[in-house]
Formats: structure tokens, sequence, C-alpha cells
RNA sequence: GAGCGCGUAGCUCAGUCGGUAGAGCAACGCACUUUUAAUGCGUGGGUCGCAGGUUCGAUUCCUGCCGCGCUCACCA
């Protein structure tokens, strides 16, 4: 018998003999007056007299994390919502049946008390304790008090353990859900509405990525679980939906790693009458926004750099290579470095001698597709700081509008914060007969074997066909923003559940018997 | 998908230049009515990730597999 099931088995007699006090096994509700925090924040500045004076009576809830026997009388600590809080139990305030209770409980068991305030001879802030109310058992072990869950596949997977342990994990997530709401704020008070459009789409646009499939057995149809909303939110702004934003999950049969799950969190959103210029202003207002929101402050700071979200710099993806082209490969490009497949070869070849960037080239791709490469070669790990890069080639942005001057470019901008590309936008191709010699473009790529080009989607041409407000749309990752306000390195941090290959049956921590299998068309 | 690394008690970690393993916390028992990583005394707990190979003998060496991490590739 494992420890594990030898400690379940012990705890169950434990709950046993509760119940032979004559308490509930899993009562169903205590009524508080405070939270732990709440007393936390009220009472933490009182002294031992004040509370004397004005003795104040509390009832509070919260999960055992330290136990402290003294024979007739013992400490503890209860932890709620982030916060822990002392008990004091003492046989004569408790009585006889109070304290056998309080003899019966273990580390992790869920308990309601009811005290009143006071300092102990150390000063700290207690309840001293008149009523133990038992609430739920912990049949399972916790972790070491001191090290807490430190193993991270473990942490991953039992996210629940990691959260009761590790107080800055939780932080983490409570600043997840403060960017969230601080976004919906912003856009909310500029007259954006939040809508959902499918998750579920005939055909995955709106991006260049591969799909997850699934089928709908009543229609008899495949299905594709979205790469972006893109696609629908520029059809809702056809139908008059000025101003319109979703927060939803992206679905990307891709690779895994700390930037990258499979499923992540998008906010897109699109204003009508607005370009890229528009957007540009917006952006650095919403970014700075939610980092006051989130953290108290503009700054942060991500892989040891400190960040100013209220600090932002402008570079056309041109300038940017000009500005960080490696002295190994000689002097700086102009501007007319970029006009054309043969001076974009020549550049290549300055980099491709210099031998110090790995810069991909196939001749035979557009020069757009080879520009791009060499900003990520040259200049992308350089992007620490805020970073609005604009100005994007046209053969990598088949739904951006053309720059009215340079036909090969669009409007286009993507965010780069702390090396990561957290943002995507642009003034939105609102040319039905453009978009479709775009659409034919990239069934060409496709035809070429680039797997995540563009369909063509005719019910999106039809709608552009109506008539689409000019318009300036863009994407912002939740996740990465997360991470650089959180300081987390890794994406898997930010997400409650990452995706993890699920455990083989006998590998699972489960100590309790088989449950009997439910039938799942039953089962809500 | 490739390279590198890791997997020892419930948790955090030692260790074995090949002779089947230890600590702290947690657990169990006793004592203790202001402790706080409580304390004191005592007790129990491991197919050393899985499967092969080499060997008299493998947790240790080798190979394969599984899981996780990091880096790269793809991408947001």
């Amino acid at each position: 018998m494992s420890l594990e099931t030898k400690i379940y088995e012990l705890r169950q007699e434990k709950l046993k003999q509760i119940q032979a006090l004559g308490l509930q096994a899993y009562p169903h509700r205590f009524d508080f007056t405070h939270t732990i925090p709440q007393i936390l924040a009220e009472y933490t500045a009182k002294t031992t007299e004040e509370l004397e004076a004005n003795k104040v009576n509390v009832r509070v809830a919260g999960r055992l994390m330290s136990i402290r026997g003294q024979g007739k009388a013992g400490f503890a600590h209860l932890q709620q919502e982030g916060g822990r809080l002392q008990i004091y139990v003492k046989l004569d305030f408790v009585g006889e049946k109070g304290f056998a209770l309080y003899k019966l409980l273990d580390l992790g068991d869920i308990i309601g008390v009811k005290g009143y305030l006071f300092r102990t001879r150390t000063n700290e802030l207690s309840i001293h304790v008149e009523e133990i109310h038992f609430l739920a058992k912990d049949l399972l072990p916790l972790p070491e008090k001191w090290h807490g869950l430190q193993d991270v596949e473990l942490r991953y997977r039992q996210r629940y353990v990691d959260l009761v342990m590790n107080e800055d994990v939780r932080k983490v997530f409570v600043a997840r859900s403060k960017v969230v709401s601080a976004i919906r704020r912003f856009l909310d008070s500029r007259g954006f509405i939040e809508v959902e459009t499918p998750m579920m789409q005939p055909l995955a646009g709106g991006a260049a990525a591969r799909p997850f499939t699934t089928h709908h057995n009543t229609l008899d149809i495949d299905l594709y679980l979205r790469i972006a909303p893109e696609l629908y939110l520029k059809r809702l702004t056809v139908g008059g939906l000025d101003r319109v934003y979703e927060i939803n999950r992206n679905f990307r049969n891709e690779g895994i790693s700390t930037q990258h799950n499979p499923e992540f969190t998008m906010l897109e959103f699109y204003q009508a009458y607005a370009d890229y210029r528009v957007l540009m202003d917006l952006t650095e207002e919403l970014l700075a926004q939610v980092a006051r929101d989130v953290n108290g402050t503009t700054k942060t700071t991500f892989n040891g750099h400190e960040i100013d979200f209220g600090d932002w710099q402008r570079l056309s993806m041109r300038e940017a290579i000009i500005k960080y082209w490696p002295e190994a490969a000689g002097g700086k490009p102009q501007m007319s470095d970029f006009a054309g497949a043969k001076a974009v070869g020549a550049l290549v070849k300055r980099l491709h001698d210099a031998k110090i960037h790995n810069m991909p080239y196939d001749p035979d791709e557009p020069a757009g597709k080879t520009i791009a490469a060499m900003f990520e070669a040259v200049a992308e790990e350089h992007l620490i700081q805020p970073t609005i890069l604009y100005d994007f080639p046209v053969a990598i942005s088949p739904l951006s509008k053309n720059k009215p001057d340079e036909p090969d470019w669009v409007e286009r901008f993507e965010l780069f914060v702390g090396g990561l590309e957290i943002g995507n936008a642009f003034s939105e191709l609102n040319d039905p007969e453009e978009q479709r010699r775009r659409f034919e473009q990239q069934l060409s790529e496709k035809e070429r074997g680039d797997e995540e080009a563009h369909a063509m989607d005719e019910d999106y041409i039809r709608a552009l066909s109506y008539g689409m407000p000019p318009a300036g749309g863009e994407g912002v990752g939740i996740d990465r923003l997360t991470m650089l306000l959180t300081g987390s390195r890794s994406i898997r941090d930010v997400i409650l559940f990452p995706l993890l290959r699920p455990l083989q049956p006998g590998e699972t921590q489960a100590t309790e018997p088989e449950e009997a299998t439910a039938d799942p068309q039953n089962n809500k």
C-alpha cells in the first residue's frame, strides 16, 4: 500500500470519527463575516489595546495550512484567497467536543471558525476561537510546507495543488483576470461592443496556421476550430456594427513552446472609419492603461529587462532592418535596396557572406517574404522596449490594405515587447476584387506547398461586395501580454491548464477506488 | 520534428566510482494551555519512470520507450 493510500484511508477514518461527534462529513454552507484578506486589510494596523477595547467578532473560513499542537491548546493558520490568518484554539474556549474535532483535523482541511480578534504574545493578529465548524476534509497530503510544489509537471497537471501551495501562481491568474477586465473597460468606454463569433468554422480563415478538424454528426460536415475570428468580425462591420471586439480562444494545430499553446486567447477588435494610424494611437493608450490597471504602473520587468508600456517607439519594417543591420554585413542598406527581388537578393547575399545570421532564402519566393524573413533574422530580437513595427510586404499580408503610394507594401503593424510578438493590426482590405486576387495568390502559394496559405472564402468576398466601411482591425495575444505584465517566462505559467500529454492509465496519482463509468450521453 | 538535460518516499532533495538507499517536511504514537519552518522522545514509509541488455549481482553502466523541461524549427 502506498503512503498516499495509507493517508487517504487514515483520513477517511478520521472523517468517520468526526461524524461520530455528531457532525456532518460534508456540510452545505458556512456563512462568514469577513474574508481573511479583508481582516488583514482592516485590522493589521490595530493594536492589542484597540482590539480589546472594541471586541471584533468574526466568522471566517479557510484551509488549514499549519497546525501546532500544545496539548490542550493549539495554533493553526487558515488560508483563504491568498491570505493567511492564525487561529488560537483552546480547550477552555471551544469545549470538549470542539477540541476533539480540532484534534481530528489535518493539514489541508477546510474549516470555519467563530471567535474574536486578538494579538498573541508575539503580536501576531489571530482569532481567539470560540467555535470550530468542520467543512471539508483533505484526504490527500499536501506538498511540503516550506518548499511547496516545485515539480513543473505536477504544477501544471494538478494546478489545484499549485494554487493552494504557491501564492505567486494565484497572483498571476488574478493579474490575468485584471488584464481581460481592463481591456473590456477600455473598449466599452470607447463604444465598442463585445460579440461572439463561431469557434467552429467550415473554413479556417483569418490567419496563416494549421487548424484542428472536427466533425458535426447531424449535418455530417467537417468543421475547423477557428484559427482567428477575423473574417466574421469584419462581416459584422459590413452589417453596421462599427466597433466590435471579441476576447476568446483561437486554436492552432502547431508546436508547443514557452510562447505557444495550441489554444490561446486573443483580443480582436475592429473600428470602422479608422486606419492603422488610428489604431497605433489607440494601442499605445490601451496597453498603457491595461498595465496601470494590472500593476499600478506602466513599467514591468520581463526576462531581466525593465519595460515601459508608456513609452513606445515606432519603426517601419525597413527602418528596423536598417537600424539593426549587422556591422559584419557591411554598410547599412538604403530604402531603395528593398525595391525589387534583385536588390533584396543582393542584401541577402551580404548577410550570407557575413555568416552571422540564419537567413533562409528562396529566390522563387516574392521579395516581400524575403524582406520579412530578413527582419526576423536581423532586427526582431532587438525589439525589447515596446515597438510598433509598421508597413509590411503585401506578400505576407493577404487581408491588409495597400499603401497608396507603394502597392507592394500594406498598412499593417505588429507589436513587439520584450522580444515577444504580442499583436498584429492593419487597415482592413475592403475592396472585394482586390481581396479575391489576394485569395487567388494564396491559393497558388498553397499549391506550391504552403500548408498555411489562406483558403478562398466566397462568402467573405460576398460580404465585402455589399460594402465594408474603411476600418482598422487588431489582434492582441492575451497570454503573451499577461506573461509580460506578470514576468512569466513561459506561456504555461499564465494558462491555468496548459495542454500536456495525458498520463497513461495507471500513471495517475489517484488513490480512490475506480468510479463507475457514467453514460456519457446522459452526463451533462 | 531535431538537439541537450532531468525522472530516487506524499513533497523538497541527497546518495550509490555496480553489492537493492538516506535527510528534512509530511504521516503515526506519547508529552506539552501564547506557538509560528513549534519543541522533545519514539515508530512506520521506496518494485530508485518503464522495458530490455551487459554482469555473479543494475537504482547506478548501455540501448529502447514513456513523461517533463530548455534550445531550435513552425507560429501569435
